[in-house]
RNA sequence: GGCCCCAUCGUCUAAUGGUUAGGACAUCAGGUUUUCAUCCUGGUAACGGGGGUUCAAUUCCCCCUGGGGUCACCA
């Protein structure tokens, strides 16, 4: 058997976190098993459509590395189809028709849950008889159709979960077709499933409580039941359902913000599922040959931005250094110019400090021009400023007779340097602390001598000479 | 509220009918470093409660509690 996943999201915005992990589990599956992963955008809501969000979202899944074997297939272009399985089950008495008007059923509702009891339709339209529905569609009435739900109990497998059990009682007849020709979810998502051929529906817990309502739909027309997987649910720090309010929901979001695809991936893969354990870092081959349905979670996992900017900053120092420039580039704003042969440099010392990509521009200013900064913090905490002035002077002429083969690389700076300061027998923090703050303006750095090293010999003497200055103003 | 699902450190998780209950993030302490970060070492920290079953339960069963999901002509 051909195994063949899908991922049906519906246009309305942006790619969910919860519904990247869907994505993926659906084609870690597909992939592993050689089988097919399909793409279905679900718009049969006129209302809740987004202008431009099916391109984003074809666009997003693309930039995660996430290509789809079949499709898109859109269920707006698939009308007939859907009218056609709603009159089989009305033919097979499955379905029937419903003339109910939206305040009638508002009203039920609000009556029900006064009296406590559960909000389901009252199959007031059961009853009608042939001619009367005739006469009614005839004359145009709105109408909607609904499915029969018969008595008993529904029992289905579910491949994290195990058997679920519920009463029939409390599934309500549920609206197949609207008034408006358009099928609801429940409809297309079963017509669709089985014409397409899924065989595994790997999705979100949400959808569980509807299961029951599908297996009627595909005992009604016959079909056999694909295998049902529902995924566990990806959750605020509040353990709530992850929702905006409380932080970025949009895949998109974390792109913008400098995440990488593959940390993404990565992170969220394992929400929900783990390998081995005794690892965390996996690329994506590696979750498409590890990746286990049975080993799935059942429980909620809470997404921990903390630990997804951890991860970010594995993969960023554990990148090729030419796409890391190219990658930062996108960060870097409008006037802050940069060779790529600079933007290397700068990357290979601050690499180390980045977790996101966003904060590339932080860290490459200070070496395009220094900023003002106050000249007390020259100094070393253990020294005075005349000794600050002094090792700065020294340091200006030194530097000034280094030759450019010293600039070369950074051990040569390093090694240059401190061997002055054993000839002279200086300490360490009295000539290096003044020397990371003249370069950098800052008391937070990468070392000297790698500053020094980005810089270059010029910018080294001139920035010098500006510590100089601020020393003796 | 009805129904359904779930339950190991703060978080993501591993393992097991008998273990000092393991790893990672975070956190704390120490080391490296002239600083921050990186890196290294170490520490704190979990089986929700009650009944069973069993020689033995974190593990299997039941109940409770807690959390979540769902109850639309939305998906």
């Amino acid at each position: 058997m051909n195994i063949k996943t899908r991922l049906a999201p519906s246009p309305t915005g942006y790619l969910h976190i919860g519904s990247l992990r869907t994505a993926l589990y659906n084609y870690f599956f597909a992939k592993k098993n050689h089988g097919t992963f399909l793409l279905r955008i679900e718009d049969t809501d006129r209302t809740r459509y987004v202008e431009g969000s099916v391109e984003a979202l074809l666009k997003t899944l693309k930039q995660m590395h996430l290509s789809w074997d079949e499709g898109p297939y859109v269920q707006s272009e698939r009308l007939p189809i859907y009218q056609e399985h709603a009159q089989m089950l009305l033919e097979k008495g499955s379905a029937y028709y419903c003339f109910c008007t939206p305040e009638r059923l508002k009203e039920l509702r609000e009556r029900q849950q006064q009296v406590k009891q559960s909000t389901k339709y009252d199959r007031h339209c059961l009853s009608l008889s042939t001619d009367e529905i005739q006469k009614r569609l005839a004359a145009g009435e709105s109408h909607v159709i609904r499915l029969k739900i018969p008595d008993g109990i529904t029992t289905f497998e579910d491949a994290i979960r195990g058997s679920i059990t519920i009463n029939n009682e409390e599934i309500d007849d549920q609206v197949l077709m609207k008034s408006d020709g358009f099928p609801t979810y429940h409809l297309a998502v079963v017509v669709d499933d089985h014409l397409m051929g899924i065989t595994h529906i790997i999705r979100a817990e949400e959808w569980i409580s509807s299961v029951p309502k599908h297996v009627h739909l595909y005992q009604s027309f016959g079909w056999d039941l694909p295998v049902f997987a529902h995924l566990p649910l990806v959750l605020n720090p509040d353990k709530s359902k992850l929702s905006k309010r409380q932080g970025d929901v949009a895949v998109e979001d974390y792109l913008a913000k400098g995440y990488l695809p593959e940390a993404l991936i990565n992170y969220v893969a394992l929400l929900g599922f783990n390998p081995t354990a005794d690892r965390e870092i996996y690329k994506m081959d590696e979750l498409i040959e590890l990746f286990d349905l049975s080993k799935v979670n059942k429980s909620g996992a809470v997404f921990d931005v903390q630990k997804l900017r951890w991860m970010n900053g594995q993969y960023l120092r554990a990148m090729d250094l030419d796409a890391l420039v190219s990658a930062s580039k996108n960060f870097l704003t409008n006037d802050e110019v940069v060779t790529d042969e600079m933007l290397k440099k700068i990357l290979t010392v601050e690499v180390e400090r980045l977790e996101v990509l966003s904060e590339v521009s932080d860290r490459v200013r200070p070496y395009l021009s220094i900023s003002d900064y106050d000249a007390s913090i020259l100094v070393w905490k253990k020294s005075t400023r005349e000794d600050a002035q002094a090792q700065l002077q020294g340091l200006s002429g030194l530097v000034g007779s280094f030759s450019p083969s010293v600039f070369e690389n950074v051990s040569l700076i390093e090694h240059a340097i401190k061997q002055y300061i054993e000839s002279k027998s200086l300490q360490n923090g009295n000539v290096l602390w003044p020397l990371r703050v003249a370069l950098s303006g800052s008391e937070q750095s990468a070392s000297p001598f790698q500053l020094a090293w980005v810089l270059g010999k010029d910018e080294t003497l001139s920035r010098l000479t500006i510590a100089l200055n601020k020393l003796s103003a």
